[in-house]
DNA sequence: ACCCTTTGGTAATTGAGATTTTCACAAAGT
DNA sequence: ACTTTGTGAAAATCTCAATTACCAAAGGGT
């Protein structure tokens, strides 16, 4: 067994065929929808056949999987080595530059917002849980950003899991927006949009209703909202002053 | 034909047949996920025959659109009622009004959010179509409150379009996690944290990054980036100082 | 009380699509 | 040249769920 054929060997052959179904996978899926596309029509257009297919993917949801996996893999790694870049920066370009590059390689192929925000969703309950794994580990990423923003004296101290979940969540939408959107939205006013939103997030004080003049909760809200008034329960570490937004480090 | 059967009109029994059909709709799909619930599960939840199903739905997916729209509309209406109610109070408190109790709404029911976001994402271009639909209304929903804002004073005066967009996809993302989140997010803090967001979405001021003290874009970002990193191109009606965010109206 | 309409459940049909298998061919090795 | 084995196309099977057809029963009008 493993006789080169072809004048390729045959894992080369093998990983061919892959790649050719991914991208078949990527083009259908987006198009046609993964509901609809049917196997064979994947195997039509990569030239190979059903047997082989079976032979690299266990079914059409493996071959989401692997996209939906491979398209997350890619930004991450883009905005890591982009970070590594600027590893010495100050923490606002830093998160700055987080962004900016997460949303230009994602947005380089409209085909991956649409196959990771919406083919993606709701297919099945694995699908679901890798999902959850890469919103955890981008919420991570930009958590340890804003806390060495913190760090910095440009954001308060202040824990940021739940807003950099947020913010995860804020991008996953809006690339669902924009892939979507009739007539289109500009790459660069969504990246602006988003860029704005996430500083706007990070260096906001701890309680902003307070702020202005407000006494603290709307008026006549009845039992719908009674909850998620106040800023935080507990497991705060403290009351911090409002860190100065402003002067640099 | 159309008799009384039972002491209810047949138009009741008809409606209370379809009532149970999208109960049930509801339980199952966002248990056992749509893709996966069988017509005839439906049916024997709801206690009605296959047969009764096609008289009142075309299939799977017509309860489920149906399902799609009935959230979306409880959830505006009460928003609208709510601020109705609060018509009088300054800006920045409707908008919190309107956030609370939106999230009020929908987190009543952990199976709203799931079948909105998750479960109905993907499945077809009509229900697409559908949900962008929603994401208009709730977008100029929002962009007319940011409006009001601004003619408060209590916002810089621009164009709040994609701004509203991006909440509404900050939205729809957030709670997307919240529904699939382990451990739990709390509510409370779900919708603190997204309250916050839109407050701080809406009152910052134009330029954000050139606040501080960075002369621009961030240092070595390579052809990924080369887009978005400057402010907004054309189309702002001009130049607006930056509304001091602070003092009321 | 009888007839007759409407209803509900069950069972059969159909159809689509996924998975498996077969078969013929081509290319290496010898 | 001949055997061996990977490969691709297509046919065969197989599963499963949507849809339809049919029958039994129940309630109401007269």
């Amino acid at each position: 067994m493993a006789r080169t054929y072809g004048g390729v060997a045959p894992e080369q052959r093998r990983a061919d065929r892959r790649e050719r179904l991914l991208t078949a996978g990527l083009e259908l899926f987006t198009s046609t929808g993964f509901r609809h596309t049917k196997i064979t029509e994947v195997c039509a257009r990569a030239g190979v056949s059903t047997r082989n297919f079976y032979e690299e993917f266990t079914g059409k949801e493996d071959v989401l999987r692997t996209l939906h996996d491979r398209i997350n893999s890619l930004a991450l790694d883009h905005v890591t080595a982009e970070l590594d870049k600027v590893a010495g920066a100050d923490a606002m370009t830093r998160i700055a530059t987080l962004l900016d590059v997460f949303i230009a390689t994602v947005t380089a192929d409209p085909r991956m917002p649409r196959l990771t925000y919406v083919e993606a969703v709701g297919v099945s309950a694995e699908l679901e849980a890798q999902h959850q794994v890469w919103v955890d580990r981008w919420a991570n990423f930009i958590a340890a950003e804003a806390s060495r923003a913190a760090e910095h004296g440009v954001a308060p101290v202040r824990d940021y899991r739940l807003t950099a979940i947020a913010l995860v969540g804020a991008g996953t939408g809006l690339l669902r927006e924009w892939q979507a959107h009739d007539p289109p939205l500009p790459v660069e006013e969504v990246g602006g949009e988003l860029r704005a939103l996430m500083l706007a997030a990070i260096m906001r004080p701890e309680k902003i209703l307070e702020m202005p003049g407000n006494p603290g909760a709307p008026s006549g809200v009845e039992e719908a909202s009674r909850a998620g008034v106040r800023g935080e329960p507990g497991e705060r570490e403290g009351p911090v002053p409002a860190a100065d937004a402003g002067t640099g480090p």
